[in-house]
DNA sequence: GCCGTTTTCGGCCCGACTGTTTTCAGTCG
């Protein structure tokens, strides 16, 4: 699957053509082209086959063509000779936070400087000062970018980006005159990693809170500070910016700084041709400039005909569409779930007891919680032998006989190199859940490792794939699927598809939850704890699975325990089915 | 370069902050 080899083809060219001073909106088109890439969950070179290149939103006949290109060469000619044109150091000097094209086609005219390390040498031998358009504060600037460039070049999970921005709101509305502060930006819409934090408070007096804020102790750096903003720097490394607005315009705002960029574009072009402006100060009359509105999101979106959009959709993927023709989706939430599908116990790698994860388990008023310790064979995370599991099984019953919370015997069983699993099935026949991994043998080709995870779904005793591609955010890449046959398979046979919820892992993504559940596949949604603590990680994959547009019937573990019986034996009626059949 | 319940050509979101300037360009989100 080349998709993502293409989508970074086409933001080379955006990169280039920007270095040129080409029309901002050519550079912004391929931009726009390779961002809808990003989000294909079907291979690119299969779309290519069946001629429909085109068919990609924001993808037209000259874009297609580059695309084609390069699936059939590995090249792309126009690329090739805008690469001859500008020196390749450039691109790396657009990286730099504070340096558009402008200035680095200015910084190589007339110093030649065509590297991040000879505008570091540059900046430090004061060269740059005196340029036109440039000084003092420039050229520290300029080194300041150079060492966030350096030190902190990648974006941060989901999980750990979270838990700084829910500690400084926390702590800006203990410090400042604030009615509300609410997190903004592609953390409030969950993505699964975020470049930096967006605060957004309501105050009368917002100067003081911008002074409140920046002498937070969480606050390394101030980078810019005006009446109504900031933005700062944490002792880690993050960026945040905070911005102060009036409580009447607090809905515009949050809506405005909420994004997405794709979402708010539309959005005010639809308001447009209402003869409406939308900003982030609230929606106006284009002719008369009143203002109509905008201490709410809802008044927002309500003005321009449409009902309020969770934020985890805000992706133009097609939400503003079906909310203007009244089909918004019903998204699942977290009150929803009434159990945990996948855990670990000491018994295994995990850190708590059986007895710890039920207590933790009724702490979340869940109906259920399954122990899926792993098996024999992953030494590494002290897989169970068969007699040690049925001293587990002793334990949980025992725990059972007391608690409120229904613990279910689970196994989470390795898929081997040839697709089978290494756990007998007698073993399996005696476990309530059946819930079966890669762990090893991610990075075989695609096919190969397609048909090992097709023969466990199709295994008569599983089911549930835990963490399907075993990718790690930020660290491994995971396996490279056939989806379309996975989903496939996995609505044929009942077997369901984890999204595991662990900040980490987040696996399945958002993109493909959304295909699965529109071709038919049951989904579960599990934390992976190893620890009792880790079952409040739930949030993380609910939010995945919103924003994959994912409603709660099709997520198992939001059925009451009977029916999630009755699921599991669902699984055990397809194989007998089949038999018969064969 | 893409796109069309205004348009197949003429648009393409809109405002804050900085640092350099004496009214604004560049950058960012």
């Amino acid at each position: 699957m080349k998709n993502q080899q293409v989508a970074a083809i086409l933001n080379q060219i955006a990169d280039l053509l920007e270095l040129r001073q080409e029309s901002p909106y050519r550079v912004a088109a391929y931009r726009e082209a390779a961002r809808q890439i990003e989000g294909l969950t079907e291979p690119i070179e299969a779309i290519d086959a069946r001629g429909e290149l085109e068919s990609i939103p924001r993808v037209g006949a000259s874009i297609a063509a580059k695309i084609h290109e390069f699936l059939a060469t590995g090249r792309v000619a126009a690329l090739d000779q805008l690469a001859r044109e500008v020196p390749s150091g450039l691109l790396a000097l657009l990286q730099v936070p504070g340096l558009g094209p402008k200035r680095a086609i200015q910084l190589y005219r007339e110093l030649g400087i065509a590297s991040i390390a000879e505008l570091r040498e540059a900046a430090e031998q004061h060269r740059i000062h005196s340029l036109r358009g440039f000084g003092e504060k420039s050229e520290q600037n300029l080194l300041r970018g150079i060492r966030q460039l350096l030190q902190f070049t990648g974006r941060l999970p989901l999980g750990e980006a979270r838990a700084v921005a829910e500690r400084l709101a926390a702590s800006l509305r203990r410090a400042a005159p604030v009615e509300r502060v609410e997190i903004a930006g592609s953390l409030r819409r969950w993505r699964e990693t975020i470049g930096d934090i967006d605060l957004l408070a309501s105050s009368r007096a917002p100067e003081e809170v911008v002074a409140a804020f920046a002498r937070l102790p969480e606050v390394a750096q101030v980078l810019a500070r005006g009446e109504t903003k900031a933005t700062v720097v944490t002792e880690t490394g993050l960026q945040v910016d905070l911005r102060v607005v009036p409580p009447e315009t607090f809905g515009a705002a949050l809506q405005y700084f909420t994004g997405s960029k794709a979402h708010n574009i539309k959005l005010r072009t639809w308001a447009e041709q209402r003869g409406l402006k939308v900003s982030e100060y609230g929606v106006f009359d284009a002719r008369t400039d009143r203002r109509l509105g905008g201490a709410t999101e809802e008044e927002v979106y309500s003005l321009v005909g449409l009902p309020w959009i969770p934020p985890e959709l805000r992706e133009d993927e097609g939400e503003l569409e079906v909310a203007r023709d009244g089909t918004l989706p019903r998204l699942i939430e977290l009150d929803h779930l009434r159990g945990d599908l996948q855990t670990h116990t000491r018994w295994s790698d995990g850190h708590g007891s059986v007895e710890e994860m039920a207590r933790a388990a009724e702490a979340l008023g869940y109906d259920y919680l399954a122990i899926t310790d792993h098996s024999e064979s992953l030494g590494v995370a002290g897989g169970l032998s068969p007699a040690e599991r049925r001293a587990q099984r002793a334990e949980i019953d025992a725990v059972n006989r007391r608690a409120r919370v229904r613990l279910l015997v689970g196994i989470e069983a390795e898929i081997r190199a040839d697709g089978s699993l290494d756990t007998d099935d007698d073993l399996l026949a005696e476990c309530d859940l059946v819930i079966a991994a890669l762990h090893s043998g991610i990075q075989q080709p695609r096919d190969q490792v397609t048909r090992r995870v097709l023969a466990a779904i199709r295994h008569p005793r599983v089911h549930v794939i835990a963490h399907p591609t075993n990718r790690l955010l930020q660290r491994r890449q995971g396996a490279d699927l056939d989806f379309e046959a996975i989903f496939a398979a996995a609505a044929e046979t009942g077997t369901a598809l984890e999204i595991n919820a662990y900040p980490d892992r987040l696996d399945l993504d958002d993109v493909h939850a959304r295909r699965a559940v529109a071709l038919g596949v049951r989904l579960a949604i599990d934390t992976d704890s190893h620890h009792p603590s880790h079952l409040a990680l739930m949030r993380y994959g609910v939010a995945v699975a919103r924003r994959g547009w994912v409603p709660p019937e099709a997520v198992v573990n939001t059925r009451p325990l009977a029916e999630l019986r009755a699921w599991l034996a669902e699984k055990r009626r397809w194989a007998r089915e089949r038999r018969k059949a064969a």
